[in-house]
DNA sequence: GCAGCCCATTGATCTGCGTCAAGGCAGGCC
DNA sequence: GGCCTGCCTTGACGCAGATCAATGGGCTGC
């Protein structure tokens, strides 16, 4: 789209910024697929706290996350809210195949989603399949992180939902090479305690409460309210209940 | 394989049972593919109660189950179990690209599985895209049901979340016509008190207070521990919390 | 400066579900 | 028959986290 969109993109890829695109055309390069995708795709900003998608929704494209983040979520009739997805860059939003919005999606920071026509899409994923392969693995990946998120909603206490959260935050922030505060992680935790309460399936007080006991037993340190040091990643962990060493290397 | 042992697998689709054969091939016909895939599989019976696969186990097929159910369950060190997947007739299991299992898989009944082994499969899979294609239908679908039991998890209470289980049992148990006991829906319940409790994040013993109580209530009925009789869907589907009709005619 | 807003914190109390414990029922084996 | 074993039910009690409520702190706009 205009040339001042694109100069903000963060190029947390080498490729540009989308995943597909650097997946699917620059890792097994191929000249006529990377036109095809150029003309597919553009570019869109959301304001921080604005609903992009709502349930129900007629939705005709298809995107991933260049820049920001964005929740996936899920409502009860009642007003009960689940989380089902944190998009950060790189995450594949919208379902080939379906036309219907099944969960809203929020930004819940200025966001920049890198979209393409729905329709145009599906032909080229039947056209090129090692782009449908890629997407299977992104979905794949996506699927074992439900299910290591349904372990946490159905078996662990508040505080390890919180320890949990942190680490896992953590974990994505260092993949995306976006945060080293020499030796020591940090995380710029991108979400109110309301919306933590309804990604760990907990109300907003009991977030805050567990927040201020782990900093009151050492094991996080805050820099206001958002910026969370992590002093010691592996004493996380263990207050995560995970065993996996989660991969940060010190 | 033995012939014996295919007389014995419940048709439940036209195409000899196996959804990966059934989709990939009848489906889109090409008899050069089916062969390949006569040559890639096999079956593989499994006693009720057996743990299939450990996670952490080497795992070099990948399969679908013909009939039967097997479940995937987490473990915390301590012990605490989440299920996290219900696998029924025609669920896929395992994960092209992975060599390690990453859930215990068990059966909770007798179980045919047929597998493929993997690293064929995998190949196949690059050289017959409308299979990776269904495929990752599949996986969509799973990451919804996934995503479905994530709200379950986080913010239902154990009666609606017993409700919604029998729910889904009832919906997928009719999909595969597998019961239509004359207009009133039943459901042969596969797992024992224990095993619901896994899945819907609470102890056996309050998954069994609320089973009571909805029959006191006449929400359900019982015939023996495993058989319920589910007199107005309609009725489960409001104690469930869901609003989505479900797609139970009557 | 002050008002108004949003978000976070902390306290007091309540409650749904977990925990512990005591049977009950059906099937298999001696 | 009698015993055992696996699974389920029901009761009594306690606690983690929800609910209700008050306060504080930072930011924006006047």
């Amino acid at each position: 789209m205009d040339a001042m969109l694109q100069d903000r993109l963060v190029p947390h890829m080498e490729c540009g910024g989308c995943p597909i695109r650097h997946r699917a055309v620059c890792a097994r390069c191929d000249s006529e697929e990377l036109e095809t995708l150029e003309k597919l795709k553009y570019y869109r900003r959301f304001e921080a706290g604005q609903t992009v998608i709502w349930s129900g929704d007629r939705m005709d494209f298809v995107a991933s996350v260049i820049s920001g983040i964005a929740t996936l979520t899920q409502t009860l009739e009642d007003g009960r809210r689940q989380m089902v997805g944190l998009l950060l860059p790189s995450d594949f939003v919208g379902r080939p195949g379906r036309a219907i919005a099944t969960y809203d999606v929020t930004a819940t920071t200025d966001l920049v989603m890198c979209c393409f026509r729905r329709k145009p899409f599906e032909e080229m994923l039947i056209k090129t399949p090692h782009v449908a392969q890629r997407l299977l693995e992104m979905t794949l990946d996506e699927l074992d992180a439900a299910r290591e998120w349904m372990l946490l909603l159905g078996r662990k206490t508040a505080r390890e939902k919180i320890a949990s959260l942190l680490a896992i935050v953590a974990r994505r922030d260092a993949s995306l090479n976006l945060r080293e505060t020499a030796g020591k992680a940090s995380v710029e935790l991108p979400l109110t305690r309301e919306e933590m309460a309804d990604y760990l399936g907990l109300t907003l007080e009991t977030v805050s409460r567990q927040i201020s006991a782990l900093k009151r037993d050492g094991v996080i340190r805050l820099h206001g309210k958002r910026l969370i040091e992590i002093p010691d990643y592996r004493r996380l962990l263990e207050e995560a209940g995970d065993d996996s060493d989660g991969g940060i290397p010190a």
